[in-house]
DNA sequence: CTTGACCCTGTAGCCGTCTACAGGGTCTAA
DNA sequence: TTAGACCCTGTAGACGGCTACAGGGTCAAG
């Protein structure tokens, strides 16, 4: 066979067999050409697409948005304005989030210094950590697993 | 009454009532003290804490770890190793993210900027945007709303 | 030509995160 | 004292995003 088949290309993109299926479905992978009796074929073009979706996704971008900025990944040719606009409008949210990491890292650091301080100067009976006590207390609450 | 009912708190925070005693089943909101009758009360510092969930939640935590880093945006005095450990998990996370969305950016403003290009050049007859049919394309297929 | 790995389709189930509803109690204003 | 808005609990349903399975076809090695 001269192309990938789903199996394949699961393994190439480090991906569920079955989870290709379902993003053909959802649109975020064209259905791809089929050989005689059915078995789809894939390009390496695939293995890239779904290395996109994956980091897309982790930024969390839900798959509907995944499929939006894959057709501007991967057209660069003709655009209009109204793509630009959608375009803009991504790279607003991106930006909003990185600055609202950027605060939530500042403020990890903060806490950080702090323990690592306390942690320095008491040394001493580690069993009397209120914050512990406190996340052992949320944990087994009803309905957190 | 003197403090906020879950109805009023659902309004301060922009959130659904329902969603508030989802909130606080998970661990999310400390179950607030009640009325003789039952009702719940909750004091201000409710509203600034699903703000947090909020803002955490659209930078792709799940709740869990919302949960987990809701302990280091309240209480900053007592520490210890594991705390520490947990902090120092939850920044590279934070990192990650950083990075992730960094090459995101970049994608999508080259993109961007081809598409500016394009619209400086054409100029002309803006219905023959080949990513806006391919987008209406995917748009209408099965299983995608 | 059979066997085992792989592919096909359709459909059901799972987890996380809500959201809605039923059936009942409370509170306040007229 | 009653109507209407609001609260309570428990539980069911919805939706996104997979993941698994059944029942069957294909293909290459032996």
């Amino acid at each position: 066979m001269d192309g990938l088949t789903r199996g394949q290309l699961a393994q190439r993109a480090q991906i569920n067999l079955e989870t290709v299926r379902f993003y053909e479905q959802k649109g975020l992978l064209s259905p791809a050409p089929r050989t005689a009796s059915g078995y789809r074929k894939y390009s390496e073009g695939a293995v890239a697409r779904l290395a996109f979706v994956k980091r897309a996704k982790d930024l969390g971008f839900s798959l509907e948005e995944v499929r939006e900025l894959l057709i501007f990944q991967e057209e660069h040719t003709g655009a209009c304005a109204e793509v630009r606009d959608l375009l803009q409008k991504k790279l607003a949210v991106v930006r909003n989030k990185k600055v609202e990491l950027e605060r939530l890292q500042s403020h990890l650091l903060a806490a950080l210094r702090n323990c690592n301080q306390a942690l320095r100067q008491q040394s001493q009976h580690p069993d009397t950590c209120p914050v512990l006590k406190r996340m052992a207390r949320s944990r087994s609450r009803k309905g957190v697993r």
